[in-house]
DNA sequence: TTGACGAAAATAACAGTGTAAAGTATATTG
DNA sequence: CAATATACTTTACACTGTTATTTTCGTCAA
């Protein structure tokens, strides 16, 4: 009787704290994806704590209850931009089983994720790279959660084929990486300023460029 | 005597109003200087038109005398940047007659420039690549003196002399740029971050990158 | 020389910002 | 029921950019 009595006790006490948990995790997710449309709508600039939380009917200092400081919250914010790139990265490698096609297709991968999420692209290649490596760190051990890991891969598959010519492979891939990269960040930069660098041109820049890649790495 | 006395009076007159245009400058001069002095020591973010003011034993409106808001101001001191980076792409230019030589001594002043400079080239092609145009209508209708239209003009005598593989020389001139662009901001933003990416790292990078070119757009 | 004028600079104020310390309900536990 | 831990708010501080108002001061004409 008292051991039945006390375990039912701590199974209450046990479940109370899951809940106080769960509640507790809930809050903070309404915080994240409130911070999310936040960051959003109005952009780096324009992202403020005590917005965020009017727009949850919170204090301003209730957020630090959940999140170290604001650079915090943004980088939860990015985290899940992180994630989504890393997944649209290992999806072009899953789908493509030819080397070559699976470069072009990671490439053109990582364009459409800069394209159609600007600010995420601009805060988490742009602004502030170094949240890249706390990402991935997030994510695990897992080897393959890491997208510079999948370009290296696929990198190393092309040359393995003898698709490409032999080198760092390190090397190579941040090659490929910057390049894209290079395009993309201009494309952002300047589209809506410059006429010449809407969407479509940069299509036929990422176009040509590897084009000429594939031209000047064959072995 | 009427006349005599009239046309001193009036030299008088312009020349006090010269004198005061060029106190006014002055005045203006100091405080710019002094917000470079603060952008290169604090940053973007640390940027703070009262901490400028200050440092000049000025009150925070003053400022405002004489630039429009903070942006323009931070508009100012990028303008020096531009100027800069747009000299050292001319002599580079004018220093190496080869026409391949040429587009690899402009991809290396490039990335000296941004290398060296990175505060002003995060801000002037990272941030604020808006000011792009601004800058190069600033300066003035010669052509020679937009940076683009510089690296344009190489590609086109790259083509010319046979060196390079024909095509619409803008977009050509924008691959070799945002390529370049791609390694610049990637070693900029990497650097301190991920060991693999210090400056050293980054030049071979460049290297490679230009040996790959030319091979990719050799005729 | 004085008095008016006009430009330059300073004051005061407003509406924001991120953040820390202290206080207050509310819910959980013994 | 009383003690306690948790969630949240209040208050406050030191900043920020920016505007409207007021003061200071050099210049210029009478």
């Amino acid at each position: 009787m008292s051991t039945a009595s006390v375990t039912r006790q701590a199974r209450i006490k046990q479940n109370s704290a899951e809940r106080r948990e769960r509640s507790r995790q809930e809050t903070r997710q309404a915080i994240l994806e409130a911070a999310i449309e936040m960051f959003e709508r109005e952009g780096y600039e324009g992202f403020s704590l005590r917005q965020v939380a009017e727009s949850i009917g919170y204090t301003p200092t209730t957020i630090y209850l959940y999140f170290k400081d604001k650079d915090d919250l943004l980088f939860a914010v990015c985290s899940q931009g992180f994630a989504e790139f890393t997944q649209a990265l290992q999806t072009a490698y899953d789908t493509h089983p030819d080397p070559l096609e699976r470069l072009r297709a990671l490439a053109w991968a990582y364009f459409e994720f800069g394209l159609s999420h600007p600010l995420h692209y601009q805060m988490m290649f742009m602004q502030r790279s170094e949240w890249v490596l706390r990402a991935t760190d997030l994510k695990g051990d897992v080897e393959g959660a890491n997208s510079f890991m999948i370009q290296l891969n696929a990198v190393v598959e092309a040359m393995k084929a003898g698709k490409i010519r032999l080198g760092d492979p390190v090397e190579r891939t941040n090659l490929l990486w910057a390049s894209v990269h290079g395009i993309v960040s201009l494309a952002l930069s300047m589209r809506g300023v410059v006429p010449k660098w809407d969407e479509a041109s940069a299509r036929r820049l990422l176009e040509e460029y590897l084009e000429v890649l594939v031209h000047g790495l064959s072995p």
